[in-house]
DNA sequence: CAATAATATGAAAACGTTTTCATAAATACC
DNA sequence: GGTATTTATGAAAACGTTTTCATATTATTG
């Protein structure tokens, strides 16, 4: 029954007593302040590092309002893209001495707005984003700016937002090149298998798409082309509509490889030679295409770049303690690459 | 050039003075004190959300000791496994109102280390760790256990750690399972690609393999029996030493998946019939496994009541306050399944 | 109706840092 | 050698909560 006493955290007023000095003095040795004795600076180090010292977050984000903390709100971890690009800034912050809460939005818009405000209040010093499909209004994070906290926009970003760093791939040419592809390839009868238009993303894919179609002069089917939630399910019912018609497509862009593999598997199912009577392309470069028999060819978005340009963007932002309104914040755009394989 | 004076968050001394209360009366009506009015307590929570008040996570925690923040340590996130049980423990713990620093140690025990010194400095209320194939003495993390801070270990975990919780799938059965059905479909010559056998993980999976082989009366060859890191090289180079020789295995155990999809594009590539004359099974059930042709046969892990199980646990021991030394944390072993595909 | 208990609030201390202000010691300058 | 500057330290306030202690009000009891 021993009540197995916590052994105490030393605090800086430990370090202070043992070496007969001020907690003032500690403080700044311990976090390099210039006005302080070499021999001293050594003796507390040496000591803090006896006793086991370890600085209280909480002590010292309060007094100084620096949590060195990034929060990062994402609409799932598992996906892909997102995996690498947390990876990434994970990384990048850790040499900077910051630490990343992780936070995800399950693509719920309400999760969102609470996660935003949880953050808030966790007083994080800069905030990541990557929205939800559902996100159109962007107010909620408006508490965070006016208070001062950076925010980075990535992948899903508000469209003109003035006051707030972004950072996206660029869909408009990821749309463009695609289906200039299936179109060099041979390909007359496209469809589109298109996210919601709720988002600039798919946007930006659709208007690629529909430049790529118009420069060649060919029609855009209404009913090939589909806005709707990037599922497997949703993909396999698109496919079914399309091809129990009498005019099928030969040509399919998926917005993302989770519609491809579905398209690829339905096209299986049906007998439906690919590539030769049906080519498909997808977004991503999700690793599970270039495993997939036919391997499909996608559209790369360097995840690994994302990141570190988030990393980069945010240092500036955290270095300039969020003064530098007057000089807007230019979007960054990332660029994208096809990358061939079978399926085309 | 306006500095855009950072617009002050409110405090609980704000609203004390809007209602003419004193700060420990909000205080104690925000965190739903007992003897508080049910009228004022209203009031407080009108006003406090009039102004758009969140508490300052520091300031509370400094006072309380709380941070209501678990730290969690992980190999890797993008590791489908992973993936899928921090996605179930952060979904659990925010309904406890708890947050989730996610960190990775890209399987450095260095950085393994140093994040474990970060969560200390940062006072989590606790943490969950899945160690990397390299932590071998778990002592980084007895200065949290000695702070009364509880652990749980997930997945990669200490042998004898009594102050810990132990959630771990049955890698003894999984192995065993896996063994066994390669030998009831006919597999006489069986290789085994595995870890490290510094792991507990890939031990457990061999004794599992070891038992199976026994139990059949079928001889070990050592010549395919493997213990590297499961990299996608490394299984390609063990087929290669294997498939070299005159007598070939006719059945692979390999204890990931991304060993198996190697083995596969392997087997592919020399004109190796599977499941004809060789039948593969990997570990995991990750998604790619599904999607390959032939689709490779597999052993579930249940990512999903793993994450449930260390919530769960977690959440017992907050309660507990780690008071609970003498009545010793019973391991918790979660089930495996075998998931018959093509490969077998 | 007095005495006790339960409910409701306030004053002030506490959490562990950082930072401002003050001051002492060392160095530089004329 | 005295003044001005720079360097080095300490005392004490501050950050925004929570909590202990004290006290006032209300409700309950015999």
């Amino acid at each position: 029954m021993a009540n197995p006493k916590k052994a105490q955290q030393n605090t800086i007023l430990d370090i202070a007593e043992a070496l007969k000095l001020s907690p003032a003095t500690i403080s700044r040795a311990l976090s390099g302040h210039p006005y302080v004795k070499e021999k001293t600076k050594n003796d507390v180090l040496k000591m803090a590092a006896q006793l086991g010292y370890r600085r209280n977050k909480m002590a010292s984000g309060l007094r100084s309002n620096k949590t060195h903390t990034i929060g990062l709100i994402v609409p799932r971890i598992s996906m892909f893209f997102h995996a690498e690009v947390i990876t990434t800034i994970q990384n990048g912050l850790h040499k900077y001495g910051y630490n990343l809460i992780i936070c995800q939005s399950n693509d719920s818009l309400d999760m969102e707005k609470e996660l935003a405000e949880i953050l808030l209040s966790s007083r994080v010093d800069a905030l990541i984003a990557a929205c939800t499909l559902h996100t159109i209004d962007f107010s909620h994070f408006d508490k965070l700016l006016q208070n001062g906290t950076p925010v980075v926009f990535y992948d899903r970003v508000p469209l003109n937002e003035q006051n707030a760093a972004i950072i996206k791939g660029d869909d408009f040419r990821g749309g463009y090149i695609a289906t200039t592809h299936l179109i060099e390839t041979g390909c007359k009868r496209i469809a589109h298998i298109s996210g919601p238009l709720t988002s600039n993303l798919y946007q930006d894919r659709s208007s690629g798409f529909q430049q790529a179609m118009e420069q060649h002069k060919l029609p855009v089917n209404k009913n090939w082309v589909f806005h709707q939630e990037l599922t497997h399910t949703n993909a396999r019912e698109a496919m079914r509509k399309m091809f129990e018609g009498a005019v099928t497509p030969d040509g399919i862009f998926t917005d993302n490889d989770t519609s491809a593999i579905a398209a690829l598997e339905f096209a299986r199912e049906k007998g439906i030679n690919v590539p030769g009577n049906l080519k498909i392309i997808g977004y991503s470069n999700d690793p599970r295409t270039s495993i997939i028999t036919p391997s499909i060819t996608t559209i790369e978005q360097f995840p690994e770049e994302v990141g570190e340009k988030i990393v980069e963007t945010l240092m500036d932002l955290l270095k300039s303690g969020g003064n530098n309104v007057d000089e807007r914040i230019q979007p960054i755009t990332i660029p994208v690459q096809l990358i061939r394989r079978m399926t085309t």
